[in-house]
RNA sequence: GCCGAUGUGGCGGAAUUGGUAGACGCACUGGACUCAAAAUCCAGCGGGAAACCAUGUGGGUUCGAGUCCCACCAUCGGUACCA
């Protein structure tokens, strides 16, 4: 087929579907709603890459043979546009992000249309919108509402010399990406979402998800529950200090306490004596990342305080250290060390002289290091002879009788940084007024409009901060002069709650109509990149249970089924950039062999939910099998009288054609897309093969229907071109999917291996649901021959899949 | 280091979930058509002369293992010294 028949084709079917509203969803058969929703892009880059097109393209494969099934099919489509990216083109360009945003998404917009996706656009979302970023501040009002909104003094990456701060993506090793500079740590005050409140049911929640197994489990580790006892240390100057162990029951092994450098109380803790080494160390931390301290290469390092802490239990004075090790984001950020019970413990007692103590039998004091299995306390008191769990149990129940701690659950999740100091995002609705404080912004002042006029190149402060007109404003409570919140928004708040603005994306009353809502979701299918296991996915699943407890929804999870597609690499089998230049891009393929020719290639090439390196040698072979496609309709229409008979050979043909219903089925159910492709490659090879033979029985009218009907996900606009020469002026996409013909496949001949020992003697002919017995009998004429007077002691059969004689 | 995933022909990848390993396709080889080439069509195509050997390596369970178990190796991803 020719470039021009195959552009003609695809705006006859892209004019048709127009008409037909195809995408339009119907509100009034709420029954049969099905949601499938992509994770939405960010329009970065000017055009859609292979990646976009691997995700849109083939999950609205997806989504048409949805609605083939009958379903009420909602497949939106939209662009998470704030963010940094924008900005820093801006910064090195000049070019406001708005326009750059704006410009890059007509681009997708269009390039998007261009595939044929069966998108509903009257649903577009755009997060930089105002119309959809007042809802995401009323998001935050929401949260802010329930408590679940503070500010705390956080650290974050500061480069002195650009006088910003820096996502983690842009220090590489330590220093700026941009200017090269030392990059530090810098507490500034921020604001938070209280995510850790809902730690737990975001754990168990995961259990009912049709979500892969290892997404989850990336998400529990996430989460990272961890069961153990707070023990309240105290210090004659601070006071308490409150501990977090997993071992209570090694409690008399304590030989010293470790604190983060960077906790608040270190400075009131250290000595005179101590107090340069340790400003020293907590300078020399601030210059390491996270990564970085957290590195086992790293070598445990660490400053004595000068100050004591009495164990609440012993009554023992330990030594207070402070060491990178301890990350002040986790438990208390203080740390009981008991170097004979822990390895790190036991690495950092031996480096810096300190007493070991061991309290479970089993530990070698020649054996270089510490013992973490199970055993008997000893040297530990009232916990003398009890096994390790009778100690924590004891323990625990002493501790809360005492009043120094007690039983505790730590998580590893921290609360949700949203603040950032930047221009493109959204506002965060907050006013501070002189007289009444912290004032959120009320509802019906929303939006925070974004100031278009604004100097976004980074001096030390937001951006936000230099444009008066937007500082200065007016107390929602008192009608003073007040000054309003400088930072954005994390662009992660936009896309967390953005499943829920889909369907009722043009309300400009609220954020969604609840009513309409709690029927349009849980999506039903979403699919993205397995990069957002973690935050994405985790922060939609908790704003979703917010908005549930503050009345909104009445469902507990946004996404009930999750499906991550592969990554594409570059030819050279690594991550595609433009840095390692080498990228794919998809426009030249679809201008040389149009988008169905493209669409197919990937679903045939790959594994979906692996990816894989790109390759385009197969790229021809799908165009020859969309030529030879043609050539059979074409075939086809020239038959000009069907006999009316019915032999083996179109017995033949109708089983083919079963079969492949049941089996493209099964494939584009579970995205296995690549053996829906080749069953129907086997499909037309053997419609052609009939057709050649000179039979054109009436069967094959019908026989072309269901393949027309079958090949329409794949190739949606030849299907449809096709749909209409077969005389059907109604869209193939508001048809009925094929049905398999269950007394076709149950009568057809299969084939079953006879084994002697498991090895093949031959393979017998027979129909679907033969008897043990009947095979039996088949077989013996072959096994006899073979027997050697060896006796048969045992037979195995499998209905319909093998017979297999022991003998000795 | 830890956690997770993956490992199948020259290549992309199949395998009904423990039952004929290599579907479908690429590349390649041979043939037909052609003055010739391209295109198209047909046939072959893991290794081996064969017995047999083959799903990263070595064991194990089983009548039977790509699939389950144990150990190891390699690659990719995530990443926490989690107290």
């Amino acid at each position: 087929m020719n470039t021009m028949k195959m552009k003609k084709i695809e705006k006859f079917a892209k004019e048709k579907w127009e008409d037909e509203k195809l995408s339009a969803f119907d509100r009034s058969r709420m029954d049969e709603k099905f949601y499938v929703m992509d994770m939405f892009s960010y329009p970065s880059g000017a055009k859609l890459h292979l990646g976009h097109w691997f995700n849109f393209g083939l999950v609205d494969s997806y989504a048409r043979f949805k609605k083939m099934q009958g379903y009420n099919v909602f497949q939106p489509m939209g662009f998470d546009a704030f963010g940094l990216p924008a900005e820093n083109y801006a910064i090195k360009t000049g070019t406001h992000p708005k326009d750059s945003t704006m410009k890059n998404i007509e681009i997708m917009r269009g390039q998007l249309k261009e595939m044929g996706g069966m998108f509903d656009w009257s649903n577009e979302v755009v997060t930089c919108d105002p119309e959809y970023y007042r809802w995401t501040q009323w998001v935050f009002t929401v949260l802010y509402k329930r408590g679940l909104a503070y500010k705390k003094a956080a650290p974050a990456n500061w480069c002195p010399s650009c006088k910003t701060v820096l996502a983690r993506e842009q220090v590489k090793q330590g220093k700026c990406e941009r200017c090269g500079s030392e990059v530090h740590i810098k507490k500034m005050n921020q604001w938070f979402l209280k995510i850790t409140d809902y730690a737990e049911e975001l754990l168990t929640g995961l259990d009912d998800l049709d979500w892969p197994e290892k997404t989850k489990a990336m998400q529990r580790n996430w989460i990272g529950k961890s069961e153990g006892a707070s023990v309240v240390f105290t210090n004659e100057r601070v006071g308490n200090l409150e501990i977090f162990t997993t071992r209570p029951d090694t409690i008399f092994g304590v030989t010293y306490i470790v604190m983060a450098p960077e906790h608040d109380l270190v400075t009131r803790l250290v000595t005179k004596e101590y107090a340069e080494e340790v400003d020293n160390y907590v300078r020399r931390t601030e210059m390491l990342t996270e990564i970085e301290r957290q590195s086992t290469t790293h070598e445990k390092t660490g400053v004595f305080t000068g100050s004591y802490a009495k164990n609440p239990v012993t009554g023992k004075m330990v030594p207070i250290w402070i060491s990178d090790y301890v990350l002040e984001s986790y438990g208390t950020g203080i740390v009981m060390a008991v170097p004979a019970h822990d390895d790190r413990d036991y690495e950092f007692a031996r480096k810096y002289n300190l007493e070991v103590v061991p309290v479970i039998d089993g530990f070698n004091p020649d054996g270089h290091c510490a013992y973490t299995g199970d055993g008997n306390m000893i040297n530990s008191d009232f916990l003398n002879g009890k096994s390790v769990e009778e100690a924590k149990t004891l323990i625990v129940r002493y501790l809360a009788e005492h009043n120094v701690g007690g039983k505790k659950v730590t998580y590893r999740l921290r609360d949700w940084l949203i603040s950032r100091q930047r221009y493109w995002g959204a506002p965060i609705p907050i006013v501070y007024c002189d007289d009444c404080g912290e004032v959120l912004v009320p509802d019906e002042q929303l939006p925070v409009l974004l100031p278009y006029d604004v100097d976004f190149r980074p001096d030390g402060e937001s951006p936000l901060a230099r444009n008066e007109k937007f500082v200065n404003t007016i107390c929602p409570c008192c009608g003073k002069p007040a000054k309003r919140e400088v930072d954005t928004m994390d662009t992660f708040m936009c896309s967390s709650w953005y499943m829920l603005r889909y369907p009722d994306a043009r309300n400009d009353k609220e954020a969604f109509d609840p009513d309409f809502i709690n029927q349009m979701l849980p999506v039903d299918k979403y699919v993205g990149g397995a990069e957002h296991s973690c935050m994405h996915l985790i922060y939609a699943r908790f704003v979703t249970k917010v908005l549930r407890d503050a009345g909104y929804l009445k469902f507990d999870e946004p996404f009930k089924s999750l499906v991550h597609q592969g990554t594409i690499l570059g030819p050279d089998g690594q991550k595609m950039s433009k840095s390692k230049g080498n990228t794919v891009s998809p426009d030249e393929y679809i201008e040389k062999y149009g988008s169905d020719v493209f669409r197919t290639y990937l679903m045939f090439g790959f594994n979906y939910i692996e990816g894989g390196p790109w390759s385009d040698s197969g790229i021809e072979a799908i165009k020859k099998y969309y030529d030879r496609v043609d050539k059979t309709f074409d075939t086809y229409f020239s038959i000009k009288d069907f006999a009316d008979v019915c032999e083996q050979p179109e017995m033949d043909l109708l089983l083919a054609v079963n079969s492949t219903i049941e089996k493209v089925t099964a494939g584009m159910e579970t995205f296995q897309f690549n053996t829906s492709v080749a069953r129907m490659m086997e499909l037309f090879s053997s419609i052609r093969n009939y057709i050649d033979t000179g039979r054109n029985s009436k069967i094959l009218i019908g026989v072309m229907e269901t393949i027309t009907k079958l090949m329409a996900p794949e190739a949606p606009h030849l299907a449809e071109y096709y749909w209409e020469k077969l005389g059907y002026t109604k869209s193939i996409f508001k048809t009925e999917w094929p049905k398999v013909d269950k007394e076709v496949i149950e009568h057809a001949n299969i084939k079953i291996p006879v084994q002697i020992n498991s090895k093949n003697i031959t393979i017998l002919t027979v129909s679907k649901g033969v008897g043990k017995d009947e095979l039996t009998e088949m077989a013996m004429l072959h096994v006899n021959a073979k027997l050697n007077g060896r006796k048969i002691k045992k037979v195995i059969f499998v209905p319909d899949r093998i017979i297999n004689f022991v003998v000795k």
